[in-house]
DNA sequence: TGGCGTCATGCAACTCGGTTGCAAAGAGAG
DNA sequence: CTCTCTTTGCAACCGAGTTGCATGACGCCA
């Protein structure tokens, strides 16, 4: 998918966000991205950009409901750009992520979406993380040689 | 649930791990809680043991299947005393997760498997962390006075 | 156009969970 | 009892994440 500089301004302007150079730099290596990323795969994706600028944007992101956060154990957490419809409430195109155990990178099914489950009584929901583990079908030929 | 340092003991050798004074704390401090515990709240709890000996201890469960690893995303992972049949193969109850965002608590939802969902071809499932997120009965309660 | 307040950025320092190296203490076998 | 292997505590280290601070950019109003 191609994502220009004019696409994400106005991604982010959707989500009540200014958009700086940075911010749109970062919206749109995340955008690029088949995968969703960690904070130190995006330093080193944007080396224009400090750490902290980029952990700045991203933080921002997380609080306009720009982008998804989720943790696949291989410590840290990563950021996918959420593309549901552009109000800023519920996530709603949540969807199962696969980790890879063997090479470690995350995998979005998207076409699967998260199956519910009923919780106790006065639980208020809002996202859920489903992780599943394993390993991917590249690994798995790789290691049949 | 009480648990005396006997079946802790046995539970460490059905999974092939030599009882040490160590361990056994351990293994009990971990069945005696009603929440999966991290790293630094065993610290906590345990006053007796060095930080890198609970480290070790953990590290050893993990690798002989006694305890499931869990991200909650409240950083660091949480560890969780696994209940299954003494085999120490694939970690057969595994259940649902609540992560209250307020008072940062993980529940068990041990009544409610995690569902299934199917993977691309040539995926190998080894495990899932099913984690749901938002309030808590307590604290929902909390935030209406 | 110039001055001013606000916001964004880069840099460097810091925090803290996790991890490791090393030497001393302990458990077992002969 | 001695030798060897394992376990433990301590202290140092590591790296992701986070923050303080000073500089720089932007917008606004006169």
């Amino acid at each position: 998918m191609k994502f220009n500089q004019e696409m994400c301004e106005s991604l982010l302007e959707a989500h009540g966000i200014k958009p700086t150079a940075n911010r749109i730099v970062v919206a749109r290596a995340l955008a690029e991205a088949e995968q969703p990323l960690s904070l130190t795969e995006l330093e080193y994706k944007i080396l224009s950009i400090d750490k902290s600028g980029i952990f700045r944007a991203l933080t921002l992101f997380r609080e306009h409901h720009l982008v998804h956060v989720l943790e696949d154990g291989g410590d840290g957490v990563r950021y996918e750009l959420c593309l549901s419809h552009d109000g800023h409430q519920h996530d709603d195109d949540q969807h199962v992520h696969f980790y890879c155990e063997r090479c470690h990178r995350t995998f979005c099914i998207r076409d699967t979406p998260i199956p519910a489950v009923a919780l106790p009584d006065g639980f208020v929901l809002t996202s859920i993380n489903y992780m599943a583990k394993g390993v991917c079908r590249e690994c798995v030929l790789k290691m049949g040689e």
